[in-house]
DNA sequence: CATCGTGATGTAATCGGTTTCATCCACGCT
DNA sequence: AGCGTGGATGAAACCGATTACATCACGATG
């Protein structure tokens, strides 16, 4: 052993396999150009010398990072944690790295400042967005690596999108809870600004209008931010609507489960009084009680299209279209036909 | 604009503010070192240009990677992803980036094969495993950076560990327990070589000693493998058993909710007939039915402490202590006395 | 037989920074 | 005046791979 404990490089298989460095690296990266005992070769110095390569090395030659960024809101949020799953899955089959910011713990500070640094070539070879509030200039500045936006998206930003059926599923929603008759249906909203919260409402807005209904007021939506503790919040709000809805579509299942804590615990039996239904179909959702009727997405899938569209765009693809995954109604117990009469009418 | 539209490199900052490369590059990472005017060219150059460092060729002379690898068992779980985003502030605040590889994602292949390409010094500059499953020799190669274990730990493995008090955490729960009067409790486990599933074990038994109750038998737990569905799975056995539990502990949250779904399906009431209580506190225990009662552990503490100390190894440090950090008893109302007669009691 | 093409390989430039070492200059001390 | 000292800076080596280009051997072709 020469080597003084230091980890072997290339020059030093090229040395024990008497071939040149070049040869050792094209041994590796192309086989199929070298001879056949010249490779046999290589493969026997290699694995005498115990050696990896140095990545940093050909990626500074390449003139790439070998990662791609993930720019999630909330990490601690399982509904992202399950879309970087997928993301993670491809990556790891093309042997790039991902590597993964939360948005929110910069939320203090102004986005140019805390982000801009990571959205260059120098950091990442591709960015995946998974939230939307961030401002779209960011991703246009000069060095900013290929983009592509997953779940939620941001207005005005022109990169490829993967998204749930968001229009599908209010539509979805909105019929379910008609066809049990319900005529009064209250719709807990995201945050206002959130693409998600415009397109599920527009999709829960066209169910209702193909039912025959007539066009809900302000008074049938309430505003929440997405959190259980935003459902819960909303509870004495609405038992205080006169007249009370008989259903309540949450736009997501955080909420759907806030609000049905909050219902239980004041004495309101959930779906005997008030149907409650959530979206996206978190891992709980089937578990809580009663289980929640909820939209299910495929985040999972979701997560692997997103890193497929974003390995295209980084190999010149100017592929700008958006796809646009299926849902699904998943009809649990917390949603049951409305009480015979209206639970505060006299 | 001379530049074809190329990014600016070093070499045009120093160009354009007229020093040297060696000058520029002095200004940005160590500007105490440069006049005054110096600085001031360069800095004016910088902003001229636009220029952003290449941290890839930075990370080449500097014969690092600066990342960090977080290994994680199974992404989707929110138990996990909390912990990250305690791990990703801390890093984020000394410019590294945050990779994560899912260790489930490779579980069908063996692990040296998938695992071993990246627990390399050209792929991260330390490494931090939250899954206590893994192969200890793994970490043990030549060439794999500095460790740090959170969370869960790997028996033989000598490196810094980070985790919460479990045994503690599973001696609350016998006190709580025992406290309220009950005599005949169940420990639903995790699966059974796992380090969490082990102290909390042991705890839990130390706990029921001290209320002075007798050992309990093999019949006295049953083992889960810390999913929601492996706790409803287990009702019908519990339900069977005979004595029946008063109480059940559950070594996870999610799989205590399954339980407790479980339970009430059938109609058993909780904590009326059966007190159930779990472990971890997850953001939903404190909303499912009946709010859980449960063991806190500060998962993005013990995120950011792991963190703290891996980067304490990557700069030489030889500490491998061993850092425990509270736990605390949530209580909430999923326990309750036993009732006044055991329920399957003639 | 000369020429050309082709496959296999070696040589050296290259990626874009950091850092060592040498140089230069101003200043203070004897 | 001579000399040492220290601060600021530049020239060039260096990190470890990839790859453009040159070279060479060999077989096919005209």
């Amino acid at each position: 052993m020469s080597d003084h404990n230091r980890p072997p490089r290339i020059h030093d298989v090229a040395k024990m396999a008497g071939v040149s460095v070049a040869t050792v690296s094209r041994a590796m990266s192309n086989p199929a150009i070298v001879s056949e005992a010249t490779r046999k070769a290589v493969e026997d110095a290699i694995a005498a010398t115990g050696y990896t390569l140095n990545l940093t090395a050909r990626n500074l030659r390449q003139q790439q990072v070998g990662g791609v960024l993930a720019l999630v809101p909330n990490l601690a949020n399982p509904f992202f944690s399950q879309i970087l799953a997928g993301i993670s899955e491809v990556l790891r089959q093309r042997g790039l790295s991902l590597l993964v910011m939360d948005t929110t713990s910069v939320a203090d500070q102004p986005a140019l400042a805390a982000l801009g640094p990571y959205l260059n070539r120098s950091r990442s070879d591709g960015v995946i967005v998974l939230d939307g509030s961030l401002d779209p200039d960011l991703f246009t500045r000069p060095g900013c690596p290929p983009v592509v936006q997953a779940c939620e998206w941001i207005d005005g930003l022109d990169a490829p999108r993967v998204l749930a059926d968001n229009v599908e599923g209010g539509r979805l929603a909105a019929r379910h809870l008609t066809r049990l008759g319900h005529r009064h249906i209250l719709h807990m909203t995201g945050p206002a600004p959130n693409s998600l919260t415009a397109s599920r409402r527009q999709g829960f807005l066209q169910g209702l209008a193909e039912a025959g209904l007539p066009e809900p007021g302000p008074a049938d939506s309430i505003p929440g931010n997405f959190e259980t503790r935003s459902g819960v919040e909303a509870v004495p709000r609405i038992l205080a609507m006169d007249p009370r809805p008989t259903a309540i579509f949450c736009d997501n299942d955080e909420m759907a489960i806030g609000v049905i804590h909050g219902l239980t615990m004041t004495g309101v039996a959930v779906p005997g009084d008030i149907s409650v239904m959530g979206f996206d179909n978190i891992e709980m959702s089937g578990f809580c009680l009663p289980p929640l009727t909820t939209i299910r997405q495929y985040r999972t899938r979701l997560g692997r299209r997103a890193a497929e569209l974003l390995l295209d765009r980084m190999q010149g693809s100017d592929d700008r279209r958006t796809v646009i995954l299926d849902v699904e109604l998943m009809e649990r117990a917390s949603t049951a036909p409305p009480p015979a009469r209206a639970p505060n009418t006299p």
